[in-house]
DNA sequence: CCGTATCCCCGGGGATACTG
DNA sequence: CAGTATCCCCGGGGATACGG
């Protein structure tokens, strides 16, 4: 988006390759899954179940696969008993650290602005644990 | 996301940032509609339902309306007969041009590490096209 | 343990028509 | 022109159960 001093068919490019970026990394779960795995180094699938609060086994397992798709991840089985599987970072997936380090600076930012507080909670955050079952 | 340094505290911090990023950028034409706005600079509600190719004009109030409501854009109506609407970038929605260069970039490398190939489509681009009605 | 299969619901979002 | 209102369909994604 270098906005001013391109050309129609240049501008065109910029914008379907943020698109592509986008594709990659806006699913509902990719990021925290990503996050998990680099804080961890290696990470097995029922860890990362954990780590990502909310998440089902079916999602997790898609967005594994996507991730996995993307060349972001690599698969690893081992041979325990029962078997385990192993995630772990590609080169390509820790290629994404300045992104994901920009994106938190900010949303740090973009959190004063909007609400001048830089309260716990996740703006989003959803808060289905107050309204918990009452009956 | 600087993986190992960091408590697990602030790891989680930073996950809620990124995320926040995520919720104002991720929706399906957010990128493509602030791109529109800060080729031009400044853009009409009719224009950008021209450069956005496919967004409906029900989506596109929708996505200004929380571009707005997350400062990124300035809305203004303009007295003319009948009445137009003219929409700009904020500074707060300008200093997203880092992070979308970064995406921009991330995009391209990302499309020769999965496809070695920079034709172009975009990667998950639909062919509606193709399989169009034939009966 | 690591997923897949099945069921099912809800809301995102398109098409179209209408208003100030 | 710049949106709202209405209708309606489809698939994202949760809960649960099952298989290797």
């Amino acid at each position: 988006m270098n906005c001013k001093p391109l050309k129609k068919e240049e501008h065109r490019k910029e914008m379907m390759a943020v698109q592509d970026s986008m594709d990659v990394l806006s699913g509902k779960w990719k990021i925290a899954i990503i996050s998990s795995i680099c804080y961890y180094n290696k990470r097995r699938f029922s860890d990362i179940l954990n780590d990502v609060v909310g998440i089902s086994n079916k999602m997790l397992s898609k967005e594994l696969k996507e991730l996995e798709i993307n060349k972001l991840i690599k698969r690893t089985v081992l041979e325990t008993q029962p078997i385990t599987v192993q995630y772990e970072l590609t080169k390509h997936g820790k290629s994404l650290q300045t992104i994901i380090n920009n994106l938190t600076d900010w949303g740090i930012k973009h959190r004063k602005e909007i609400i001048g507080d830089s309260s716990e909670t996740h703006i989003n955050a959803e808060f289905e644990t107050v309204t918990a079952e009452i009956i």
